[in-house]
DNA sequence: TGTACATCAGTGAACGCGCGTTCACTGATGTAC
DNA sequence: TGTACATCAGTGAACGCGCGTTCACTGATGTAC
């Protein structure tokens, strides 16, 4: 082989990797192929040898691309309270391009097409399973639907957090957000 | 004058409302100047004589656009359950681009220059107090941090139930999101 | 062992397209005299 | 009252640019014989 075993694969994780930190950084719409590429240090022509198209990257960024939002950490297995500390703390704030990849991209993600809205949708799903599988108190359905409150609070109060251009009001939307947050999970 | 007194002013206007709708349906970056333009009955031209830049439309809409999120419903003296309701319903959920800017536009804010996100800093530090000033129970401080939570539980779950493909769980994360709403703000 | 050919990940220039922005122009109506 | 000029909201073609995508090609290494 022209290239050892695996390179392929390797090198389709790694635009994978790059195109999910500029998704997330700067949304689907403003990172262009091109910049992706370069950044992995191949060429635009490249691309095509990996993926169908832009929309097939997504879809394969939302599958395959690394988590380090709250699935991640949850799937690590640390607490919960842990995890809604991290989620809300400001070094996730500042640094969304490594973070959560539902707070960064579900706003786009509800105007790309069916298919990758699907995979979306099961991501959803399961991490509102992990929360829930968290709670220690109420019927299995009172825990799901504490799990999705928490789980909208903190996707919310991370984004405002993030738009919002006063330190003392972010910081306190991720603080008050913690406190809810860990009322309704039972935990204070 | 070629034109009626306020003709151009009125321009302005509808310009901005139409802009404001389609910003919210397709997001800012999405939406161009030539499709606003023509769906406001003018051609691109035209543009800058209202407008420095597609930037200052922004700021514009953010400042005179339309609001029918949950600061236009407060406004209009709704009551907070009421508000929150109809916040969380399926019809401000199937029609964004009559709905909450901040919902839609959020995530995208957060990536414009410095002067658009004051604008939005603002915005948001007055409807957290709209909020706040609706709740009967706690100290001062206590009801502004409800009301973040419970300000930052609704944009993000109102994006979750757009964002998701799947009726059974986007009206599930609505139905979720409503009632811990409630019990913060301590209306149930 | 040596040579001809096949494989294929990656190159890099080019494609058409829509973007935000610019600008010379239009034409209806106002004002000056 | 009639004519020349000024005003200015809006027109529509054109600008350079970066986008996603295509494609003929390269060159290192494998296989066939």
């Amino acid at each position: 082989m022209r290239y050892e075993k695996g390179h392929k694969e390797a090198t389709r994780q790694h635009i994978i990797d790059v195109a999910s930190r500029q998704f997330r950084e700067s949304g689907v719409a403003a990172a262009g192929l091109a910049g992706i590429m370069s950044a992995a240090n191949l060429t635009n022509g490249a691309f095509y040898a990996h993926f169908e198209s832009k929309e097939d990257l997504v879809r394969a960024v939302l599958t395959e691309g690394p988590d380090r939002g709250l699935a991640g950490n949850l799937k690590a297995n640390a607490g919960l309270e842990k995890s809604i500390r991290d989620y809300l703390g400001t070094r996730h704030r500042d640094n969304a391009g490594s973070g959560c990849p539902t707070a960064a991209l579900v706003a786009e993600v509800a105007r790309h097409p069916r298919q990758t809205r699907d995979i979306f949708t099961e991501k959803t799903g399961q991490i509102i399973e992990l929360i829930a599988a968290r709670l220690r108190t109420g019927s299995a359905a009172a825990r799901r639907r504490k799990a999705v409150a928490i789980y909208g609070m903190m996707v919310g109060a991370l984004q405002l957090a993030r738009a919002v251009n006063d330190k003392k009001l972010s910081s306190e939307v991720l603080e008050s957000a913690i406190e809810a947050a860990l009322s309704l999970a039972g935990e204070r």
